[in-house]
DNA sequence: GCCGTTTTCGGCCCGACTGTTTTCAGTCG
C-alpha cells in the first residue's frame, strides 16, 4: 500500500515538532508544518505523481529538500532525516505534545527531566506534585495540564461540524437573548470555513458593552468551565466537552477581526506575506503602513481585502493553496449555494429505515422548494435496514405513480441498491430498468482489498441503470475508515461511464470529502449534493453538502441537482454516457489550479 | 527549508493570555 498522503502530511508535522524540541530554526519548522498543510489538502496521490514522475517543487512551499523526502518516503517507506531526529530524541516526546497546552518545549523538559513518554506517566506527575517542579511551571499550570488531559479523553481533537455547529448555534442564541447590547456575533475559525472537523468554536462579536458578553458567556449554564477570562477573550469549556473562544471587536475594526480570526491560519500567514510586500503590516485591529505607522481600520472584510487588492474571498476557499492566486487575477469561481439546488435525489421512507412516511418526504421536499425528488429506499440485501423486495418495489413504483397527481413536485422513483461485493447490483437490469434514479452504494464487504473493491467500484458504474454512485468511500467521521480503492482509477471510471459521484450531505459522512470533489469536478464527472434523509427533517442538512462542494471550489454548473427539471430529466432519460452532454453543455471551461 | 514585480541571499505573520516572573517564555490560533 502506497503512502497515502494524509501519511505524508504526517510525517513532516512530526518532522517540524521534533526540530522544534531540538531547537532548530523556527523558520525551517515553518517550512516543514506549511508543506504539511499544503499536502493535506491535495486532491491528488503524491505517490502517483512521483511514479508519474512529477516534479514536486510545483507544489508550493515543496521545495527541493522536501520534494526529496516525499520520493523517499514513497519508494523506500521512510525517511532517513526523520529516522535519525526520532532516534536523537527522547522516545514518546511527540506523544507528549498531542496534550493541549504542552508544546514542544514543555514535552521535551517533561521528557528529559522527569523521564515520562506517556500521556498516563504526565497525568500521574501532575497529580502527585512532580510536574509542579519543572522550570517554568508551578502548581497551577501543573492543575491546568491536567485538566487538559481529561478533557481531551472525553473528546479527542476534533468534533465533527455536524455536531459543533447546532452548540455554537444555540449559544450564539442564548446569549444574545441574554445580552440584547449585542450587536453582531458570528462564528468565525473553522466553523465559519466549514471544515468538516472543528477543533474550538470560535466566536467574535461587537457589543456596547462588550465586557458583560464576556461575562454573560462566562455565567451560561451549559458551561462548565472557565479556562480563559481576558478582557478581550474568554474560553470556556461546554458541557458537551467542546471549548468556546469568544473574542469581542470594535464595530470600527470589525472586518480585520473577521478575516484574521476566520483563517485559516496558512491562508492568514500567506495575506500577511503578501501585505508586508506592499509595505503594509496586518494584525486583527487594521492594516498599517510599516514606513508611516499610520494603522486604517475596515468595518467589513470586503473593504479589508480590497485594501490589499483583492476581491473578498468566501471562507470555504481560505486555505492557503491558490486562493489568493486566483483572487489577484480575479477568477475566484461564483460559488455553488443552497438556493441552486432543485431536487433531492437520496431519501428514505418507512418503507425501508426511514422514519416517516412517503407523503411526510415529499412534503418536506417540497417545503424546500424543489422542482424534483427521487425515494430512494434500500434494496433487499441490506435486511437490518428493511430493504425492499422486488415484489414491495414494484408496488412502490406503482404508488409512486399515483400520488404524482396530487403534487406539483415530480416525485422520481429510485432505489438506494446495494453494490454486492462482486460489483453486482442487488436488483436484476430489468427491475433498475423500471427507476428513474438508481443510487448505487456499498453497504457491506468493506474490508475488501484495494484492487477487489476497485472493481466492485467500477462494474457497478459500468451498469448502465446506475444514475449516482452514493457516498464513495462508506466512511464515517470519526467512526470508520473510508474503504481501499483507486481514487484516480475510479473517477476516471465514473467520467468514461457517465456516472454521477454523490456529496452526502450527511454530517456524520461528507462523502465525497472536499479533496475529493475538488478532483472530481477538475475531471468533469457530475456531482450530486444529496442528504440521504431518514426523517423528514433531515432535509436542510444539504447545507453541509453545499459547503463540501464549494470547498471543492464547484459552481453551480459542477452540480447535477441544480438542473432544471427540464434538463434534469432529459439527462437520466438519455442513455449513459451520452447524458454526459446534457451536463457539460452548461459546463464551460474547468476551474483547475 | 522556501522563495523572488525590491531579492538566488536574506528575509520569513502577529498578538493575547497565562504563569511564573520583576521582563518574559511558552502556547495557541
Amino acid at each position: 500500500m502506497a503512502a497515502s498522503n494524509e501519511q505524508i502530511a504526517e510525517l513532516f508535522d512530526n518532522m517540524g515538532t521534533l526540530l522544534e524540541m531540538k531547537g532548530d530554526t523556527v523558520f525551517k519548522i515553518r517550512a516543514y508544518q506549511r508543506a504539511a498543510r499544503t499536502i493535506e489538502q491535495l486532491s491528488t496521490s503524491l505517490a502517483q505523481a512521483v511514479n508519474n514522475g512529477e516534479d514536486l517543487t510545483k507544489i508550493p512551499g515543496v521545495g527541493k529538500a522536501i520534494s526529496e523526502k516525499i520520493t523517499e518516503y514513497i519508494s523506500t517507506g521512510q525517511v532517513l532525516a526523520y529516522e535519525k531526529l526520532v532516534d536523537e530524541l527522547p522516545t514518546g516526546v511527540l506523544a507528549l505534545k498531542e496534550i493541549p497546552g504542552v508544546g514542544p518545549k514543555m514535552a521535551m523538559a517533561i521528557s528529559q527531566q522527569l523521564g515520562i513518554s506517556t500521556v498516563e506517566g504526565v497525568a500521574e506527575a501532575a497529580a502527585d506534585g512532580r510536574l509542579a517542579q519543572l522550570p517554568r511551571m508551578g502548581k497551577r499550570a501543573a492543575e491546568g495540564i491536567l485538566r487538559h488531559i481529561n478533557a481531551f479523553k472525553e473528546l479527542g481533537n476534533r468534533t465533527p461540524i455536524g455536531e459543533a455547529l447546532p452548540i455554537a448555534e444555540q449559544v450564539m442564541k442564548v446569549l444574545c437573548e441574554q445580552c440584547p447590547e449585542i450587536d453582531q456575533l458570528f462564528p468565525v475559525g473553522s466553523l465559519r470555513r466549514w471544515e468538516e472537523t472543528i477543533g474550538d468554536i470560535d466566536l467574535i462579536g461587537t457589543s456596547t458593552n462588550p465586557e458583560a458578553v464576556g461575562n454573560a458567556l462566562a455565567e451560561l449554564p451549559m458551561v462548565k468551565d472557565v479556562l480563559v477570562h481576558g478582557p478581550k477573550k474568554i474560553s470556556v469549556v461546554v458541557e458537551s466537552g467542546i471549548q468556546i473562544d469568544l473574542r469581542m471587536a470594535e464595530p470600527d475594526a470589525f472586518g480585520a477581526m473577521l478575516q484574521y480570526f476566520t483563517g485559516s491560519q496558512q491562508h492568514n500567514i500567506r495575506l500577511r506575506d503578501f501585505a508586508n510586500r506592499q509595505g503594509l503590516s496586518i494584525n486583527e485591529y487594521g492594516i498599517t503602513n510599516i514606513e508611516s505607522g499610520e494603522v486604517e481600520e475596515f468595518a467589513d472584510e470586503e473593504s479589508f481585502y480590497a485594501r490589499l487588492g483583492l476581491p473578498w474571498i468566501t471562507p470555504e476557499l481560505r486555505t492557503g493553496l491558490h486562493e489568493l492566486d486566483f483572487g489577484l487575477e480575479n477568477n475566484l469561481p461564483d460559488l455553488v449555494n443552497a438556493t441552486h439546488l432543485k431536487g433531492d435525489l437520496h431519501l428514505h421512507s418507512d418503507w425501508s429505515d426511514g422514519n416517516d412516511p412517503i407523503e411526510l418526504m415529499v412534503e418536506s421536499a417540497t417545503a424546500q422548494g424543489y422542482e424534483y425528488m427521487a425515494l430512494t429506499d434500500h434494496s433487499q440485501g441490506l435486511g437490518v435496514a428493511n430493504g425492499l423486495t422486488l415484489e414491495r418495489l414494484e408496488e412502490q413504483i406503482k404508488l409512486l405513480r399515483d400520488m404524482q397527481e396530487k403534487y406539483d413536485i415530480s416525485i422520481l422513483c429510485g432505489s438506494e441498491c446495494d453494490i454486492r461485493a462482486t460489483g453486482d447490483m442487488d436488483f436484476p437490469n430489468e427491475m433498475l430498468a423500471k427507476l428513474d434514479v438508481v443510487v448505487a452504494s456499498v453497504h457491506n464487504a468493506m474490508n475488501q482489498d484495494q484492487a477487489t473493491m476497485t472493481a466492485r467500484m467500477i462494474k457497478a458504474m459500468e451498469n448502465p441503470y446506475v444514475t449516482i454512485i452514493g457516498h464513495l468511500t462508506t466512511r464515517l467521521l470519526g467512526q470508520r475508515e473510508p474503504v481501499e480503492f483507486d481514487l484516480e482509477a475510479v473517477l476516471q471510471a465514473a467520467r468514461d461511464t457517465g456516472t454521477a459521484l454523490e456529496i452526502n450531505a450527511s454530517p456524520e459522512r461528507l462523502d465525497l470529502r472536499d479533496t475529493h470533489a475538488y478532483r472530481a469536478r477538475e475531471m468533469g464527472i457530475p456531482l450530486v449534493i444529496n442528504t440521504d434523509s431518514h426523517h423528514r427533517n433531515h432535509l436542510d442538512k444539504r447545507r453541509f453538502g453545499v459547503a463540501v462542494a464549494r470547498r471543492a471550489w464547484c459552481r453551480p454548473e459542477d452540480i447535477l441537482n441544480t438542473l432544471p427539471k427540464d434538463l434534469f430529466l432529459q439527462y437520466i432519460r438519455t442513455p449513459k454516457p451520452n447524458r454526459l452532454s446534457v451536463f457539460d453543455e452548461r459546463r464551460v471551461g474547468t476551474i483547475r489550479a
